[in-house]
This record gives structure tokens, sequence and C-alpha cells, in this order.
DNA sequence: TACGGTACTAACAAACGTGTAAGTAATGGC
DNA sequence: GCCATTACTTACACGTTTGTTAGTACCGTA
């Protein structure tokens, strides 16, 4: 997601793929830390050590990488003060905050499937 | 996704992160072909025959692998007729059924972004 | 001058997801 | 007997994501 792609039928199918809307969607939000990362921006601006507080096993590449990727997708601005220790705030865009009902209901979706899932199988 | 888990870090970030149900209900639908084949369901049930003409570019040990695991998540129903060539068809569950609105809003969040991402960047 | 704090980056390694190629079973038609 | 068809499975290899560890720049403070 944050590293360059390869030729080979891998890329090919991922360019296919992506031509579906769904899809696209779906990936920019998927990886392992983007959607807490994006749930708690969604409460307030954080700054990286905020972040990394918050989530305290993810390292600090990751969280790095993830930002980054979620800045270069344009779901989070990044907004850097020039102080000696450096402080940098990060923030949900307009576009991500488009996210937040749709996130409500996959959030539903997941409570009430998790727990039936302990008992029912289909 | 198909696999089995190891030890390590790798591992118990994963089970910190399905905590989250916003997680755990994006992880059911993640990976390349899942989303894709959820749709194609989601008109009609299917062989597995016509999905694979549905997507040409994926191989069989794709499909098998993804119609697998979302019919381990409770996803997709599999019927097996006994017929000499074999039959089977795949359906969707209720539970794959209550994602139909919430794919519908994704896409069209993807569908809105895609394109503006061309010109902007924030 | 050494030290601490913040927000990173680089080089490396492990785990996982995905793709390739070939092979399987069952049976009806030739 | 031999082939075709369907829905797979197996063994292997590639590519990506994630994690580990160490290091960087900046400057104010001690």
């Amino acid at each position: 997601m944050a590293t360059r792609k390869k030729n080979s039928t891998y890329s090919r199918n991922e360019n296919i793929i992506i031509e579906c809307d769904l899809t696209y969607a779906v990936n920019k939000i998927g990886g392992r830390w983007k959607i807490l990362i994006l749930s708690k921006l969604e409460e307030k601006k954080m700054r990286f050590s905020e972040l990394k507080k918050e989530f305290d096993y993810i390292t600090e590449r990751m969280l790095t990488l993830q930002l980054r990727a979620l800045e270069q997708d344009g779901l989070v601005k990044r907004t850097v003060y020039a102080e000696v220790p450096p402080r940098v705030e990060y923030e949900l865009t307009e576009m991500a905050l488009e996210f937040g009902p749709i996130f409500k209901q996959l959030s539903a979706w997941g409570g009430k499937h998790r727990n039936s899932a302990k008992k029912d199988v289909a």
C-alpha cells in the first residue's frame, strides 16, 4: 500500500480490481491500523505521540506508514509546527469525515455478528 | 486469512485489533476478491464456474480460497448437488445481505472520490 | 558537552496473501 | 478404454504488509 508495485499478475489483477468503486473505497481503509487511526481522529485531531499512546502495540514505523498512506489518499491532513521538539498534528479531511456514518453501520454489523458468531455457524 | 496464524507480535496485534467491531467487520470483507464476489452474489446465486467467468483473471485456487473463507465467516452458503459433473451453488446468507446498504454507500463514496482524486489532493 | 524529547527514517527480517502449474475424482458420451 | 466436464486440491514461488532494531535532526536545558 505504501510501497512500489512490481509487475506481474499480482499488480495486473490489482488494477482490474481497483476499477470497482466499492473495492476502491475498502482498499483505502484496509490494512491493519488505518481504521483504528481514523476512528481516533474522528473524535479529535491528535499528535503523532498521542496516537502512538492510543495503540500501544503499534510501532512508530507502522504508525508513520499508515499516516503517510492516509495522507496520500487524502484522508488525513498533516500539520507541522516548526517548534523545537517537533509537533505534528493529524486530523481528518472532509472526505474522511464522510466515512463517519458508514463506519457506524459497519461497526454495528460487527458488534451484532461478532457475538452471534460464537453460537451460530451460518 | 485462510491460513494458520503463527505466534509473535504479528498475531498478538491481530488479536488486539479484532477487538474492534469496525475492524472485525472490515476484515471479513477484506482481501482481494471478497467484495467482488459478494457483489456478484448479491444479484443472484451462482455456480463456481459462473463466478469464475465473471472475473476472468481470478485463478481457481483464489476463487476457492475466497469462497471458503466467506463460507467460514458465514457470509455465503454453499450447496453441493450430487451430480456427475459436480454442481455447486453459492449464495449469500442473511448476514451478508445486511451488508447491502453499506456496500452501496461505500461504493458511492468510492465513485465520488475516485473521480475527484484525479484533480484534488486534499 | 551530554541529555532529553519529538517525529520521524533506514536496513533488515518474518509472516501473510496471492499467483502458477499441475493433478484429482466421478461419470456419461464416443 | 479414452476424453471431456466441473469443482476442486496440492506444492511451490513471488510480492506485499507488518514488525524489529537502530539511528537521525533539532534545540533547549543542565
